[in-house]
DNA sequence: GAAATAATTAAACAATTATTTAATTGTTTA
DNA sequence: TAAACAATTAAATAATTGTTTAATTATTTC
């Protein structure tokens, strides 16, 4: 859990999450979107991956991270405990997001 | 939304929170479940409330702490946004969870 | 098997964040 | 109004995190 909020922390970390959201990325590819040398992009893949929010894939010789949706799940119960969110409030909130959208 | 995230990264600025899920508390009061000094504890009040995570009210000598329900849509929708998880599948995932806890 | 490529780890340095001690502000009450 | 209390701000220090350069590992290709 520590873990994982660290990981989130920070704003490089969060957008190389909204990268992999659409597919699977190396390494390389993901550095075309920053600015940082190779290593600090492979800190950072290694406290994602320790934080169990992405996996990684070995193919020759590139790497493949992609997202793990396993801990979103924690996230949001978290925040349900938190704000006293019970399920059905939040459920409610979806409802009233979904009726917004359709207007 | 990056001042949101770093105050949720520490610990005990979650654990702050947790406890002010029943009731508004006063620092001296939150003081009893910490090991810290009193101007730590006010650093971390400062940057929860900073993120907008808690409300400050004065009342004579005291100020009562309280959260602010607000910010925690803001980072479940960053989840939906984030894992893909449409309305429907967040609110099947609620769905589920009910259905456990009535098992 | 040498050269090129992809990515990592190690070590040093820079920057940020957290904690403490000391001093200060505002409020109550004797 | 002086003493006590609640909490804060300021300044210094300690601890953690992030970034870089340099060296290393593993894989492919010529």
């Amino acid at each position: 859990m520590e873990s994982l909020w660290k990981a989130m922390a920070d704003g490089n970390r969060r957008e190389i999450l909204m990268l992999l959201r659409k597919k699977k990325m190396t390494p390389s590819e993901l550095a075309e979107h920053f600015h940082f040398t190779s290593p600090a992009l492979s800190s950072h893949l290694r406290i994602l991956k320790n934080a169990d929010l992405v996996t990684e894939e070995k193919l020759g010789k590139n790497r493949y991270y992609s997202l793990d949706e396993r801990k979103s799940l924690e996230v949001i119960s978290f925040f349900e405990k938190m704000w006293g969110y019970n399920l059905n409030s939040l459920k409610e909130f979806v409802e009233n997001k979904e009726r917004k959208k359709k207007q």
